[in-house]
DNA sequence: CAGTATCCAACCTGATACTG
DNA sequence: CAGTATCAGGTTGGATACTG
């Protein structure tokens, strides 16, 4: 799902001061949020955050509803992008461990403010999509409508 | 040497009483993750949280690369499960408003800490991407390999 | 055990065209 | 402006077979 289009526009030389970090730090940002929210990343760190080191198979248990290829997948881009360690035991049968890198761990840790969210709000959620349905089901009453506005803004 | 990890995993469900709600919870958890851990849903959360009250098209150039499609569609998700609010004034042409609710809000709180983890991070993530790239190419050496064990372990 | 390779169906995504 | 409809392409995921 990586189809970015890079765009480089020029610079203006009008640089104002040290201000913020640039706009093409915001583009690296950006990237590293493509990259890292994903439901499969999430699960795959926590897992490996609660656990500590653990083998492909125990893994994939854990997670639960991982296929082997997305599983495999995910850690290999985990494991380029220096969040999980793999070892291979070079045993018969083979044995391999992953576990979080620094990296990895402090992301799992950045990760914990949205697992408290989840925990805290679902029930929140799961009533609003509730209400939702049922608002959308009756003839009248859509969502919510403003009151006319003479206004026509543009 | 490697210490012979003593896995655990026969544990009775005689769940010791050290935290963790049940684990049907833990699925609805899950599923939340699964529905927040996406980039779109980062992003345009980000950018209401940071501007307030957005209208569509100008949501859409803040979020910068995303289609029509997936931005109607996120944003849909998102009221339906009560994150965002959207607000439709009737007049010509039309014009819709959308802005966070209170649970939106506290998601894109939650989600402050992955951003601070990116923009942190962002620049090792791309030095280890570009090891193993580099690591990936030349013959011999994978990645890590623990040394010959004599443990056959299974 | 821990993958890789392949086929195939289903879905997700983006770009384009069209509408009220 | 704010969408919806449609089509083309890539990704996901399951199942299966094969390897070291």
């Amino acid at each position: 799902m990586e189809s970015r289009q890079v765009e480089r526009q020029a610079a203006p030389d009008t640089e104002p001061s040290v201000r913020q970090p640039g706009p093409e730090i915001e583009l690296l940002v950006r990237d590293m949020i493509g990259r890292v929210a994903d439901k499969w990343t999430m699960l795959i760190l926590e897992e490996l955050a609660e656990h500590g080191t653990l083998r492909f198979t125990r893994l994939g248990d854990l997670v639960g509803d991982i296929s082997q290829k997305m599983l495999t997948k995910t850690l290999r881009q985990l494991e380029s992008d220096g969040l999980v360690l793999r070892t291979v035991h070079p045993v018969i049968p083979p044995h391999v461990d992953y576990r979080l890198t620094e990296l990895g761990l402090s992301l799992s840790e950045a990760f914990c403010g949205v697992w408290e969210w989840a925990e805290k709000y679902h029930a929140q959620v799961a009533q609003a999509r509730q209400d939702f349905q049922s608002a959308a089901l009756p003839r009248s009453s859509g969502r919510a409508v403003a009151a006319q506005d003479t206004d026509s803004g543009t």
